[in-house]
DNA sequence: AAGTGTTACTATCATTTTGAAAGCAATGTT
DNA sequence: AACATTGCTTTCAAAATGATAGTAACACTT
């Protein structure tokens, strides 16, 4: 899809797609949020293959969203674990869910709950400026300046 | 990646992604939601090899993203729309373009504004029932029954 | 000390997906 | 009649993916 570019591209959603716009990659996170950390884990959960798993790990690292962490010296073992970047991803993640529990449903499903009241969660994207739900005003994009 | 099967995963992260995974599904998405809606819209503003466009919006239609909309009998030419589904989607976008805003900036960046007031949007991920920010509480992610 | 287990990979190779370029069908326009 | 427009399809090379097997570095057991 050629990245490189992408990376250049003023819009901040293909900006994002660029190193994350497989679904791999936001399985990876997705594990990660739930709380695994290895390679062994992250493939069992997600049965890819290890040649997969090595090169999205080491793109989410490099790209500031994991980061190895040596949890054993000897044998010397790393894990991977997010960093600022990678927690701030979370919402998007649950707007994916949010979007698939009302689209594809069917079934049992996961949903997310509050760990500490164990109240069920019921995510919506809003303005903060003026808690107006994403989606229920029409919007623009625009680009600043002389583009 | 074998979307037959994630169909079938309790995950509704893992469900929304067995279409919509992919960068180019994701980016079309976004035109469509800027008002594109025909083929050599898409194309000219991705980039995008025709092979690739017709397939993805072959199953974004399938999959009830988009639908095609006769616009012109003579000579025969259809458009794609959003259906429901597809503007249900927005969020989705719009919090993948906070994330890629607050981590991927650096030059001109796209931002969003109303549309009426021109007021810039700041889209935040909230907890509809309790009001607070997916993210500044921990959660957990629940199977529901014998699973 | 030899064998077995664990963890995090790499190597190899067949299959699938993608991308680039060109072509085509059904019209409208000049 | 020739050219333009729109929405594709065909073809084929290149790249990504997936499956399977193997390796490296150790620890643990016997």
């Amino acid at each position: 899809m050629n990245d490189k570019n992408i990376c250049a591209d003023p819009c901040p959603i293909a900006r994002s797609l660029a190193f994350l716009g497989d679904a791999w990659s936001l399985l990876i996170l997705r594990d990660a949020h739930f709380g695994l950390t290895r390679f062994d884990q992250f493939r069992k959960s997600l049965g890819i293959a290890p040649t997969m798993l090595t090169r999205r790990l080491a793109t989410l690292t490099e790209e500031g969203i994991l980061e190895k962490r040596l949890y054993s010296e000897r044998p010397p073992r790393e894990e991977y674990v997010l960093t600022a970047a990678g927690r701030d991803f979370l919402p998007v993640l649950i707007m994916i869910g949010a979007w698939g529990s009302q689209h594809r449903s069917g079934g049992k499903l996961v949903y997310i709950e509050d760990a500490e009241t164990g109240q069920a969660i019921k995510p919506v994207a809003i303005d903060e400026v003026t808690g107006a739900k994403i989606g229920s005003r029409p919007i623009r994009f625009v680009l600043p300046d002389g583009g």
